[in-house]
DNA sequence: TATTGTTATACTCTATAACTATA
DNA sequence: TATAGTTATAGAGTATAACAATA
């Protein structure tokens, strides 16, 4: 049991697990919807838009914490695929109102197929739903909602 | 209770939700190591090789799940400050030593005094050691050490 | 005046290919 | 030939400032 390197002081620091962990599901996420050609940022996009339909698009991009500016870029990604279209806000011209297109819509549906399947994939990992939940409700505590 | 905009179909997304809850971690790291002008990273080399002291540039790379490519730049920025040294590898001409600077010695007890503090603190919010501890082993079943 | 979407820009992190000097 | 460090480069993600149209 030759010692040769150590690395055990990094692996009580709570920022740097959260960080492998992250990138190691990121990157299965990456596999699983590599065929789609989503990333997580615009899955999350469409499943939102498709939750709120007519949305405003500076409301979804402060919900999932990204900037204005770097929503544009996005958005406008998944409207040049045919995947989501930019309406006006009834009251506002200023305002877009997003819409899933037809297209969008059955991404959507085998986006969800997918991340249903990763979800129990990483339920079972994690020894089963109360696990899952007590994960959930621990990173809730170290990252409130609004905070 | 009028329901504006639902942002509920993310909220029991795992990747979604590490990846909220690191960048808050991180940010909060941040805030804390300013100070000191190390980022995550940087925290975690001097870390490493203070553990470590005349360990391979490669093999610290690898612990960390570095590339070496990206590694290069990393290094050279805290030698560069002062921090680090490299030397040779006895026996192999090719491979870098890595060792802390009597500069780099002061700033690594510094930080660890900071991140003992940070990590008390995420403690406390997660609501114990017990949590905490049970936080990490929920981390490891879904990003096993060496996957 | 303030807000919405936008542009421009810069900085960090990450990924790949190819080079060099050693082994 | 294979490996260690390096260079160059490109792609994402993220941050800020400023602008036009609208409120």
């Amino acid at each position: 049991m030759a010692a040769r390197f150590d690395a055990s002081a990094m692996d009580k620091v709570i920022g740097y697990r959260l960080r492998r962990a992250q990138a190691y599901v990121f990157a299965q996420f990456a596999e699983r919807f590599a065929r789609l050609e989503l990333r997580p940022a615009e899955y999350s996009v469409l499943e939102l838009i498709a939750d709120n339909p007519g949305c405003q698009q500076g409301t979804l991009a402060a919900a999932l914490g990204i900037k204005r500016a770097n929503f544009v870029g996005l958005i406008r990604g998944l409207d040049v695929r045919g995947l989501t279209a930019r309406g006006q806000q009834p009251g506002d011209k200023r305002a877009n109102a997003l819409y899933l297109t037809p297209a969008g819509q059955a991404t959507i549906v085998e986006a969800r197929t997918i991340q249903e399947e990763f979800e129990r994939h990483c339920v079972e990992l994690l020894g089963g739903e109360a696990e899952r939940d007590q994960l959930l409700t621990l990173l809730d505590r170290l990252a409130p909602k609004e905070g």
